[in-house]
RNA sequence: CGGGGCGUAGCUCAGCUUGGUAGAGCGCUCGGUUUGGGGCCGAGAGGUCGCAGGUUCGAAUCCUGUCGCCCCGACCA
């Protein structure tokens, strides 16, 4: 039977919502798939339920062709695993905590791990039953400090997530690797395209990490590919290392009144104007060292300084700060930290001093000194020389001062060098839709899961978390699908797989409608029939723009003559066709 | 948490500057008309103007506080 419209549990608005900006929120909620029930949190219409159960269809059918088991675990789940592997308190806010009646503490899973690890942990103990991979479609819940553009970032969403378990890592990587595959089917299917980037790994404890993003402007993520074929989030960029330059007979570095230069740039002017580069070019902000003074907050609450240099035209960037010091927490230096260092001199900070060494956990200080991966031996730098008003020129790394290692913290930006050569990069913007990630060892070091192997010896088992938004994933594909008019599905996941409008009040189009729909029904396919008796043609039309089904057949003035409109939706090609040919013409 | 915008009918909004006791369009109900692009006519139902306090004879409107929502940023395995 089709679903007709006339009392079908569907309203489509008029006007845009005023809540919605983001325009696959604004279609969503205006054609009636979706309505909002508190930030971050939406209601599914039946509209909505039919194209997210599509996009399930395709992941469930990808995974069982990658050997996954589904299973599904309850959101709501006790606090212990979670208070084992620490994560009850690292998730910070962003976790939904509650209590029951008797007191005991609840959390709603933002993911699963633990639970998964010890479902295997109940029932598994030998390398024979390895490998595993289970997993579940389910709703997942994060307290997002700004859940936005309805769909995009919810507090509540649903994701496929799956779980690999191997005894060895070699396992671990085919099991990384089916799953990778996997998702590759899986958004070609969905028609979203993607680009693998390397990610950061550091935090969950993992070695090998890889996101799928999709190229979008409302992308929140930000990463950098090169037209060799380099693709990594920010986070995980790495710097290319110019080569150590031999330093031997560079002048010695010299120390210059620089007064009133706290800034790079009054720094720049001060030296083009009173101390020109022998060789005539103009100095830089590129030429300067530029020292920040971090305080890192670690897990244990103490609180340390570090100091990044870096060249002078380059901004530290906080993300990346927080992936090379986590688990520590980074944050600028405030005056109470500089306060306990009074050889600190602000403003003309830097590794040297007349009095010897100031930076550098030998120096006097016995603050770390990391410095940007440019820094190499032998190149030669402005910076301050911890005293006011005074800066050292022709500072050399390696002869002048020391380091205590180079970090990555220092912006990325487009025409950086990709470090595996590849060439220059581009920044672009695109939304995560998509995690592989080698867990390796750490939940189930943490829960104790280990199996007997062939020389039955235990071993700990290592492990795979893959995750595939399901709902931000239909959200990014109508963001991608739709025009002034509404909605535009592809055929993979729209809600059915054609729409039959009646217009007109004869009733020969109504009995029209009913062979052609019964046609078309007969071929398998799913039918949404606007049988709308006292709704003019303009709303009908108006009402499948707004919903999106890729193909319309408009049953009307032709009927009497056995005649009806194929019409395209993506296209808005209309084509009259006879009613015994529909179903021969969507072949 | 910082910045900006907004809370008036089911929806989208006007009214607020200059205080006088509630409006429009759409939607909904009833009747009629109309049927290839959100048509027309008539009659209706529907709102403690986010909440609390204050000023005033009188507050949607002015003042104070508070709550909520949206956007940008911070944050976000």
């Amino acid at each position: 039977m089709p679903t007709r419209l006339s009392n079908y549990f569907l309203r489509t608005l008029r006007e845009d919502p005023s809540d919605a900006e983001v325009t696959s929120h604004r279609l969503l909620v205006r054609a009636g798939y979706i309505r909002r029930q508190a930030p971050g949190i939406f209601a599914w219409l039946p509209l909505g339920l039919k194209v997210k159960a599509k996009i399930e269809t395709i992941i469930r059918e990808e995974m069982a062709a990658a050997g996954a088991f589904e299973v599904h675990f309850p959101a709501l789940l006790p606090r212990e695993p979670y208070e084992i592997t620490g994560r009850w308190d690292e998730y910070g806010d962003g976790l939904f905590r509650l209590q029951d009646r008797k007191g005991s503490d609840l959390l709603l899973a933002p993911t699963h791990e633990e639970v998964f690890t010890l479902m295997v942990k109940d029932l598994y103990s030998s390398y024979k039953d390895l490998p595993l991979s289970i997993f579940q479609i389910q709703d997942k819940y994060r307290d997002e400090a700004r859940s936005r553009g309805g769909l995009l970032r919810g507090r509540e969403f649903t994701m496929k997530d799956a779980y690999s378990f191997d005894y060895t890592d070699a396992g671990l990587d085919l099991s990384y690797q089916a799953q990778r595959d996997a998702y590759e089917r899986i958004f070609t299917r969905l028609g979203l395209e993607y680009v693998i980037v390397k990610a950061d790994a550091g935090a969950m404890g993992g070695s090998r990490s890889e996101e799928f993003l999709h190229p979008t402007a409302v992308g929140e993520d930000t990463f950098v590919r090169s037209d060799g074929g380099y693709a990594a989030n920010v986070e995980a960029f790495t710097t290319l290392a110019p080569e150590a330059i031999d330093f031997a007979g560079f002048p010695a570095a010299v120390v210059h009144d620089t007064p009133e230069t706290p800034t790079i740039q009054t720094l720049v002017d001060r030296a083009n104007s009173a101390h020109p580069r022998p060789d005539g070019r103009e100095w830089t902000a590129a030429d300067t060292l530029k020292n920040v003074v971090l305080a890192l907050t670690h897990p244990d609450g103490s609180r340390k300084l570090v100091i990044i240099g870096l060249p002078g035209d380059r901004e530290v960037d906080l993300k990346r700060v927080e992936v090379a010091f986590a688990p520590a927490e980074a944050e600028a230096a405030n005056e109470a930290d500089l306060a306990k260092h009074p050889g600190l001199v602000k403003g003309y900070i830097g590794p040297w001093s007349q009095n010897g060494a100031v930076l550098g956990e030998k120096s006097v200080t016995g603050i770390r000194f990391l410095v940007d991966p440019r820094v190499v031996v032998g190149t030669e730098w402005i910076t301050g020389a911890n005293e006011p008003g005074r800066h050292v020129f022709g500072l050399v790394a390696g002869r002048d001062f020391q380091v205590d290692g180079t970090v990555e913290a220092a912006d990325v930006r487009a025409d950086d060098p990709a470090p595996d050569g590849s060439g220059p990069v581009e920044l672009a913007r695109g939304m995560e839709i998509g995690h592989v990630f080698q867990l390796g060892r750490k939940y189930a070091e943490a829960l104790g899961l280990k199996v007997l192997d062939e020389n039955g010896k235990l071993v700990t088992v290592t492990m795979g978390s893959y995750g595939i938004g399901v709902t931000r994933a239909l959200a990014v594909i109508a963001e991608l699908n739709n025009d002034a008019k509404g909605l535009i599905w592809p055929e993979a996941v729209a809600p059915f797989d054609v729409h039959v409008i009646a217009t007109g009040r004869d009733e020969i189009v109504f009995e029209t409608s009913e062979t052609v729909v019964a046609a078309i029904e007969a071929t398998g396919r799913d039918v949404l029939y606007d049988d709308r008796r006292k709704v003019s043609p303009g709303v009908k039309f108006g009402d499948a723009e707004l919903i999106g089904i890729p193909r319309i057949v408009i049953v009307g003035r032709g009927a009497a003559d056995g005649i009806v409109e194929l019409w395209d939706r993506r296209s808005g090609e209309r084509t009259q066709v006879a009613v015994a040919d529909v179903v021969a013409s969507f072949s």
